[in-house]
DNA sequence: TATTGTTATACTCTATAACTATA
DNA sequence: TATAGTTATAGAGTATAACAATA
């Protein structure tokens, strides 16, 4: 018994096949135990972390952030205040809309976002070094498109939502 | 440019082709997406959501219970005390160590375990419905193959931490 | 009026340190 | 003494509702 939907982790358990959704439930946790490990190496938590990782090259706006992240608007000063405290990021304005307010890296926050990817990077790929060569390619081509097909499912809600002026 | 190791969301974008690192990396904020907002629809959060899914099957002491979920034995007070307080599951003792408290599933916690677990089966099922039969077989082989190469090294430094007696 | 962001408030989640009870 | 759990405390993360400033 207990074959479907197990939504948590096997532990060291006597290494029984996992579903399909199982499998991917499971290996989703294991990569965000990654990140947070990460994080926390570097006295960051998860969402911290993965805050950086979006202002990599990107100067988003406080809503977009919000978009990026699925927070509240609230949710993201909150956020910034304390990354702002730490002095990762930095509030900007421009002139042309003075409601705007866009978040950038300083050169501390750019550092470590940097080194975090890189080591994030390091650990995932010690992860799947496991794997032979054609079966990391394939992974990475059906994670692609499970993420493509993801975006194309959410653009078409949103289409839905408010239809195209 | 920015070409390896995202640690973030690609959102709608040109549609670029990821690495494996960061095709992983988004395929699990993909799927945490989905457990979250499943959770959210149950009026739970994440890890009440991650909980309830440990305890389907299993009556851990809170110790394990904290390996389990990677948290110190505090936090899981405190997550124990809320579900409790909520009904989902309780707290149990046996005469042989009075010390260990065991933690179970309410009916309530029981049916929201199962309903839980199968809204989060319907939806990355739906996630995953694209790909042709023979890919979702090779990526729950895949998933599999980390998932347990990952409790290997586990072991290795636990045992390296702990050798066995 | 609508949009962008902040603030006030109230929870949940988390860890550290100190504590209690049992072994 | 060692182990299992709880409590006190402090801070991060989150959402809702009300607010201020700009468009």
């Amino acid at each position: 018994m207990r074959k479907v939907n197990e939504v948590d982790q096997p532990e060291e358990s006597a290494a029984e096949e996992l579903g399909l959704v199982d499998g991917l439930v499971q290996l989703s946790f294991l990569v965000q135990g990654v990140i947070s490990r990460v994080a926390a190496s570097y006295d960051m938590t998860p969402v911290q972390m993965r805050l950086l990782g979006i202002l990599r090259g990107r100067e988003p706006a406080m809503l977009e952030l919000a978009r990026y992240l699925n927070l509240d608007k609230s949710s993201v000063s909150g956020l910034i205040d304390r990354a702002e405290r730490r002095g990762l990021v930095q509030r900007t304005t421009t002139p042309v809309d003075k409601r705007i307010i866009y978040v950038t890296l300083t050169p501390d926050g750019q550092r470590l976002a940097d080194v975090g990817a890189a080591e994030v990077g390091r650990q995932i790929n010690a992860l799947v070094s496991g794997l032979p060569e054609g079966a990391r390619v394939h992974l990475a081509a059906l994670a692609n498109q499970l993420i493509r097909s993801e975006a194309t499912v959410r653009d078409i809600d949103r289409a839905a939502e408010k239809p195209p002026m």
